[in-house]
DNA sequence: AATATTTGTTTAATCGATTAAACACCTAGT
DNA sequence: ACTAGGTGTTTAATCGATTAAACAAATATT
């Protein structure tokens, strides 16, 4: 690579010290400088095509202008949008981004987090993994700026904007209860993450409080590690084998969601006449679907923004934490429209 | 943030000078240190939790171990899948990567380069922007190591990894003309991208081949500025209407196929009696569609370990331009599963 | 015993910026 | 004429590492 121009180049082409030409470049001091001089400087700058060392700048002003993001999976559509979003907030003030994907899995969290703090980022957005409490116990120890998104802590106070998961689940256990379905299943993942059991907790009382008597059956739980392919396709077998089937289901991801739709379409099942279905985030497939399925909107956009700009107020000034639950929207189509 | 904990606390700690404990914790000069010492600056290194300054190594080394990633759109699945792959891949040599979003716009193209390069990556891998050619000799003039992927500049020579896009396209076609399809589509841009102009080569020349008269009407092209969905919508409206309708299309893109599979859905054109489709690039829609859709697939995997390597070759030493060409696989499915 | 070599460590320059402090030189006030 | 203040610029320290070169002390060689 070719050396780059630096001040020391524009000092000499002008013929004075590189202090001047910072204070010029930068506008400093700016009433004590000779008028004819800062012109030289700047055109000098314009000539060699001047770019300021970032890295220079940022070891000497201890800041760096980056942010890392650190997501289960930036192949994940639903990431993947929220990575889109956080590059053009954080563009919008002059901040790159970083970006790693830990899997679920904490260990590779806490090596990312290690990464991105090695390399002086200002701040990290993190959609957490299971049991990655000592993750965030570790940056606030070291007072690194962070913000979780998409899950949270509920034991560990720090900023977060997430869903309103219970809620979201609830109301679509609701609708699907309102709209005639007697055994409404679900199909989450096994896992402690608190937006995910928020899911499971909204299934339970929404059936409690419509007096359905759950079946233990009608609940499946995959687990991160596994085959997800093959658990989801053995998880639905159950649901919808044995002596109490379901008539519709509630897929707690797009991931599992994905999974679960092509198993039962390849199975034949008829949505919404067999099955009702209703997912959490939007999948192009839902409009490709023959049904056009019924899901739980979240507010994407608003989560990626709100999180960077919580972000950037806490790598500014320390502020007390924020804490941000937005609600999901549940867009009703044809997968919830049983006749009974 | 707190302070970091740097050389100089752990020479003070042990009470020796920071040169001797870069050499240890470097592993530099190991004959000539004398153990004793050496296992007291490493205990104290791993007692103070001692994480070396990426920014000042990377000052001082004129090495960032960083790569830049510039794409289209992070969020489009073809670009945030290849990003994972790429992740990866860097990560097993060390490097992180700097992500940014060019939305087919050579001018954000080029602001985006000179961020990255602001920063001192190491090296570049782009989805270059239609007329980005000037970004690519700006590149060159500053030697910058770099890598296209997806697309190339026929007419200059640099190192990239794409699909073989003509012969893919082609045999797209042929597989249309061989099962039947009398009046084949092709929905693609407009554009002058290589790799696009490319697939419409594909395109005409087995029509050609096959002795198929084409109509005007059959090939249609949307532009990227423009409100794509209608634009698809229009396009195929042209293409299904008329007096001379297409019997199959073939879609250009996995973001064409996305918009005309919906439109073609609400329209209630049945796929492949009434029109036989391909796309290209696999989607989640493929399969859950009520007729699996024929496809393209892309060598996405190799497209982005190989890009990669090359981009890491490239850094560590010169090396003569390496253009890969790889194959893509036509996965034939229900969509082109035409009854005459 | 005098010199050469090896061993173990420190000094100091460097990467490319920023910036407080120092320093000439000029002008104005008394 | 002398001092105080202002103007315009440079000097030098600094950020946190790396590393060539210097150096002192111990050991080996003749």
């Amino acid at each position: 690579m070719k050396r780059k121009i630096s001040l020391k180049d524009i000092a000499a082409k002008v013929g004075v010290s590189t202090a001047l030409v910072s204070y010029v470049l930068n506008n400093k001091k700016s009433g004590r400088i000779r008028v004819e001089v800062a012109q030289k400087i700047k055109e000098a700058a314009r000539e060699l095509n001047y770019r300021p060392n970032q890295i220079a700048k940022s070891l000497k002003l201890n800041k760096t202008y980056t942010l890392g993001l650190i997501v289960a999976d930036i192949s994940n559509p639903f990431f993947s949008t929220l990575a889109r979003i956080i590059e053009d907030e954080a563009d919008k003030h002059n901040y790159t981004v970083i970006f790693g994907s830990a899997d679920e899995n904490a260990a590779k969290s806490f090596k990312l987090i290690n990464t991105l703090m090695d390399r002086q980022v200002d701040g990290l957005i993190i959609a957490p993994a299971e049991n990655a409490e000592s993750n965030i116990k570790y940056l606030q120890d070291h007072e690194m700026p962070f913000v979780l998104i998409d899950r949270n802590f509920p034991a560990i106070s720090t900023n977060w904007v997430c869903l309103n998961n219970f809620k979201a689940s609830f109301s679509a256990l609701q609708h699907l209860l309102d709209r005639g379905s007697k055994k409404p299943g679900l199909l989450t993942y096994k896992t402690s993450l608190y937006n995910i059991s928020e899911r499971k907790r909204g299934y339970e009382i929404a059936l409690l409080e419509n007096n359905v008597m759950f079946q233990p059956t009608w609940l499946k739980e995959v687990s991160f590690s596994e085959d997800m392919r093959t658990a989801v396709e053995n998880a639905l077998d159950e649901m919808l084998g044995g002596n109490s089937p379901v008539d519709s289901i509630l897929f707690s991801s797009n991931i599992l969601a994905t999974y679960g739709l092509k198993y039962i379409h390849s199975r034949d099942i008829r949505i919404p006449d067999d099955l009702a279905l209703i997912t959490f985030d939007e999948m192009d497939a839902s409009d490709l679907f023959y049904a056009p399925l019924t899901y739980i909107k979240q507010p994407i956009q608003d989560m990626g923004e709100i999180a960077t700009q919580i972000l950037l107020e806490n790598i500014d000034a320390i502020k007390k934490t924020q804490q941000v639950k937005l609600e999901g929207d549940l867009i009703i189509r044809k997968s919830t429209e049983m006749v009974e």
